[in-house]
RNA sequence: GUAGCAGGCUAUCUUAUCGCUUUAUACCUUGUAAUAGGGGAGAAGAGGAAAGUCCGGACACCAUAGAGCAGCAUAGCGGAUAACAUCCGUCAUCCCGAUAACUAUCGAGAUAGGACAAGUGCAACAGAAAGAAUGUACAGGUAAUGCUGUAGUGAAAUCAGGUAAACUCUAUGCGGUGCAACGCCAUGUAAACCAAUGCUUGAGAAUUGCUCGUUCAAUAUUGGAGGGUAGGCGGUUAGAAUUGCCAGGCAACUGGUAAUCCAGAUAAAUGAUAAGACUCGACAGAAUCCGGCUUACAGGCCUGCUUUUUUU
RNA sequence: CGGGAUGUAGCGCAGUCCGGUAGCGCACACGGCUGGGGGCCGUGGGGUCGCAGGUUCAAAUCCUGUCUUCCCGA
């Protein structure tokens, strides 16, 4: 149950994802990206994290391949996430950016994906 | 059997676990009930090109949608179609191959294929001369003359010359904007909206590029409830639909009948892991919906024609 | 979803409207001026005009299709 990734759980709000690329904080392990923001009181919900994906167009021209990757980044997220749930404090709005320029392989991002969400912990820490 | 060409069909599969989108019965809770909330067994879930956006429609709104000009598109003839620049048939012209022999027949293919007997323009080099023109050599001819033939230049040389994928003319068609169209709800700022009355001006503004025409029009009073904001719902998938059979037509296609329901997302749903099979998997992801065209593309299957080999 | 531009020599551009020779600057090669370099002067080489097809006697130019790159609007 705790894997599921459901709809109340994506960002979808196009507000929020302006005001994330403004105002948000970054952290990045090649080739991924996370931009993340606190979420105040009134925007939270039941739900610990918004989370949202993007591959750049200019590094993939064809749909399909841009949709595979954001496919497998979606996968890693959900596997990895109730971890990730069980050490935050507060809400927080996601946005994670593939910056690479080839095809990667699950287990390549899933260990990405593993090593980025520690960086995150940490820099939430030491604030 | 082999190689090639053309056309059509198909577009890896199986199992388990975790997850995504749509739909959803039983069930649980509140409640008299309608209903509301929870729940989630099961079912369904990208393409032949979903692509390029090159044509044609459907559908929606705009009443300043009218008239004229301009502009754009199409172009043998006939048919199909909702419509088309698409498709089918056919004629003509051109090209290739075979037969046959200097002219036809057969097969395969291509064609933006109306008009230069309305006007305007254009034709490098060569050539006497490229269109209100005339001239060299030889020959012929005349009362006389480029009057006639041949040579020569050129893609084209006197003939109602060529050229319209040159302007143009003829015929036919085309209102504009596009689902972020458009309708509704919620939130909520503010007087920027609408109607009526009255007043002044006819300046200015609006529209499809222009003209005509048309419409609006400062401010004030009264009445109405509108305007902006991508937050949500509808539009949104049952259709010029698909499949089978029968009938009509040379064909494109049409009619009848039976069965079926076959994606509907909205930062945007198909993935990951493990195992197995084979021929080892190409190009590639729906976004209002259809009909075409074009482009990309591994393998497999079917049909027809041609080449070559073997057997009868 | 809609609209527009671009492609010509190694690089940056003109020529395309209105069809007949592909040109300019930088760079490159050779020669000269100088004792040498730089600089200047002269000469020269180098282009499938993105690709395919068509119209035409003839196409970078006209027409059709297609590909690349880039930009704009909602």
């Amino acid at each position: 149950m705790s894997n599921s990734f459901p709809k109340e759980e994506k960002l979808k709000s196009r507000k929020l994802i302006e005001k994330l690329f403004s105002d948000g904080k970054s952290v990045s392990k090649f080739p991924l990206k996370l931009v993340f923001i606190p979420l105040t009181e009134h925007q939270s919900t039941s739900v610990n994290v918004l989370a949202g994906f993007s591959v750049p167009k200019r590094k993939f021209k064809k749909a399909v391949d841009r949709n595979h990757i954001k496919r497998l980044i979606r996968e890693s997220y959900r596997l990895q996430k109730t971890t990730l749930f069980n050490n935050l404090p507060t809400s927080y709005a996601f946005m994670f950016l593939y910056l690479g320029k080839e095809q990667p392989s699950f287990i390549q991002l899933n260990k990405s994906m593993e090593q980025l969400l520690n960086r995150f912990l940490k820099q939430i820490n030491k604030q």
